[in-house]
DNA sequence: AATGAATGAGTATTCATTCAT
DNA sequence: TATGAATGAATACTCATTCAT
C-alpha cells in the first residue's frame, strides 16, 4: 500500500518536507516544529533534514511562507466570481462571518509572533499582506481597501479569541460603515 | 542590589517570578522561556520555580494573565479623561496610531498564539477582550464597542506586520466610519 | 464529611504514617516512595516526614516490619483451628493455592529485594522467616517445617511470575512429597 | 585501556550497553540504574543511552531479559554431564547448596520485583521459568519438575533471606521428597 | 548525494532534606 | 513541638546539529 519508494532521486522531497513542516506546525505549533517529527511526518531520514535546509529557521521559513501564500490564494478565490460592489461587499462579509479552518487560524497565528518578534520572518507578512491589499484594491479603493483588510482581521481575531455569543450584525454595521464612507469604489473607474 | 538576603521566607517571591516570567516571555518568547531562564531573571534558584507553580504552563498563565490585565488598564488610561463624543473618538484614534511599546506588541502575540491553539489560555483571551468591551461600552453603544475594537486591533496589527508607509488617514477613516454608522452614541443617554 | 481535626497533638500521627507507607509502598513501589507521596497519603505536612522519621529508609524499614509482621499473623490465621495433622497439609495447601492478596505479593518482593541487597533490611526476612518457621514446627518437625516452608514460597513465586496453567496436582504432589518423607510430626507429640 | 577511540560507528555499543546495565542494576538496583550510571559505566556519552533505547525501562528490560537467559544457561550448565536420576538428584541439590553469585541473587530479586509488580516485565520471568522447566522435564517427569523447581527457588530464596544456619540436610530432604514421590522418571525412557 | 550514528547542551520536573519560625 | 518555605542535586528525556561513510 505504502508503496516503499527508493529513497534515491527523490526530487520532490525538498517540497515534501515542506509540506511537511507545515503539517508539522498547525499541530504542533512553531515551537514544537523539530526536525525529528517533519523528518517523521514526511517520512524522510533524519539526515535530509539538514541536507535540504540549512537549519530549522530556514525550512519554518519557507513553510510559513508558503502557508501565508496559500492563505493569499484563498482570499483570492473568495473574490474570483465577483462583478459588482454588492458582491464585493458580500464576498468581505464572507470572510468574515464564514467558519475558518481552525488549523490556519492557528498557524496565522504563528507567523505572527514570530513575524512581530523576528524581523526575517517580517518578510512574509509584508509580502502577504501586500497581495491582499493589492486583491482588496481591485475592488475597492486604497483606503478602503486597507480599512476592510484590518476590519476582517480584528473581527476573525475576536471571534476566535474571545468565547463570547457573536452577533452577526457586528460584521454587516462594521463593512458598511466602512463602505459608505468610501467616497469612490474602483469599480467605478 | 543582589543584597545576598537570607535564604527563609521570602513573601513576595511569587509575585517576582511572575513578573520575571512576563520579563522572559517578552524578552525570548514563551517558547524560550524556560524555568532557568526565569529563575536567574528573579535571582530566585531554580527549585523555587516547581515550588511555587505546579509546572511552567501554570507560571505562564499567571504571567499572561497579569499582562492582559496590564494592557485593559492601559487602554482604560486612554480613556480617563474623556467625557465627549469627540474625546472618545479620539482616544481610539490614539490608541491606533500612537506608538506602542514593541515588547507588549510581541506579548500580545505571544498570548494570542496561545489562546488559538490551547483552549486553557482562552480565558486570558476572554477575559482581556470582555474588559476592554465592558470599556468600550462606556462611551459607545455595544455594536459599535465592538466594531471600533476590533478596528483598532486590526489596524494596530496590521501597523506592525506589515512594513508599508502607514497613511494616518486610514484610520481617521476607518475610525469615522465606525462612528458615523453608529445610530446612537452611549453618551446621549 | 473529612473532619478537618486540629493538626495539634495527634499521638497517632507517626502509627498513621507508617501505615500510609505502607500504603504508598504498595502502591508505587520503594522505589515510587517518596516523603511527598507519603505526607499526602496520610494527610499529614511535608514536615511532618522528617520530624517523626529520621529519613525514609527508617520510614520505610518500619513499614515493611509491620507488613511482615501483618504476614505472619495471617499465616498462623491460617492454622488456627488446625488439630490434627491433615488439617495441618490442608492449611500448607491452602496456603498455597489461595489466591493471594497481589498487593501483597508485591510488596512482599520489596521486602525481599531490600533484604537481599541490604544488610540492616535482613533484620525484616530474619525475623519473619523465624516466626513462620516457629509456627510450622508447632505442626510439624523442624526438617519438615522448613522444607514445607521454602515449598509454600517457592509454589506461590512461581505462580505468580509464571503465567502458565498451573496444575494444581502439583502442590498436592509437593506437599504429599514433603510429608510423607517427614519421620515423625510434632502432632505425635 | 580508556583509549580514546573515534566517536562514529561502535557497532557493538547497544550491546556494551546493555552489559553495562545490568552491571548497574547488579551494583546498585533497579531504582539505581540511571542513564548517567550506565553510560559511565559503558563509557559512553549520556546521548547515547536514548539513541540506542528507547527509554530507561526499554534498556532495563533488555539487561534483565539477557540475565534470565544467563542464569537459564548456568542451569543448563549444572546438568551438562549427568546421564542418570542419581546425577539430576546431584545436580539439584548442587543448585541449592552450592554458594551462589550474590551479585545474582540480588538481580533475581530484582527481576522478580519488577515483573510483580509490572505486567510487561513478566514476558522475562514467564520465560525464564518456560526454560527451566523444559530443562528440568528432561530429566524429571513433568511434575516432578516443577515441585524441584519450586523448591529450589524457595530453599535458596531462604538461605538468603535468613541468616540462620542452614541445616544441608533441608536440601537432601526436600530433594527426596519430591523425588520419592515421583511416580516415574523420564530417565526410564 | 545522502544518511545513520552520534553527542553535548539543554529541558521540565522530582525530591530528600534543611531550617527559621 | 511542628511545619511551610526553600533549594541543590539529580532524573529522564529531547534535540539541532555534526560528520564518517
Amino acid at each position: 500500500m505504502t508503496e516503499r519508494r527508493s529513497r534515491r532521486s527523490d526530487p520532490a522531497r525538498r517540497d515534501r518536507i515542506i509540506d511537511a513542516a507545515l503539517e508539522v506546525i498547525a499541530r504542533d505549533g512553531v515551537a514544537g516544529t523539530t526536525h525529528r517529527r517533519v523528518a517523521a511526518q514526511a517520512d524522510v531520514p533524519l539526515g535530509s533534514m539538514t541536507y535540504h535546509f540549512a537549519g530549522l529557521d530556514e525550512l519554518i521559513l519557507e513553510a510559513l511562507t508558503r502557508f501565508a501564500e496559500r492563505a493569499s490564494e484563498s482570499f483570492r478565490a473568495a473574490f474570483s466570481g465577483v462583478r459588482t460592489e454588492a458582491g464585493a461587499r458580500d464576498a468581505v462579509l464572507a470572510l468574515i462571518t464564514d467558519d475558518p479552518d481552525p488549523r490556519d487560524l492557528v498557524v496565522t497565528h504563528e507567523v505572527y509572533t514570530l513575524a512581530a518578534r523576528r524581523p526575517e520572518f517580517r518578510r512574509v507578512t509584508r509580502d502577504w499582506m501586500a497581495r491582499d491589499r493589492a486583491l482588496f484594491e481591485e475592488h475597492f479603493d486604497p483606503r478602503t481597501a486597507r480599512v476592510l483588510n484590518a476590519l476582517i482581521e480584528g473581527l476573525v481575531l475576536h471571534r476566535v479569541l474571545d468565547t463570547q455569543h457573536h452577533d452577526p450584525e457586528v460584521a454587516r454595521t462594521a463593512v458598511d460603515g466602512a463602505l459608505r464612507d468610501a467616497s469612490s469604489s474602483v469599480e467605478g473607474r
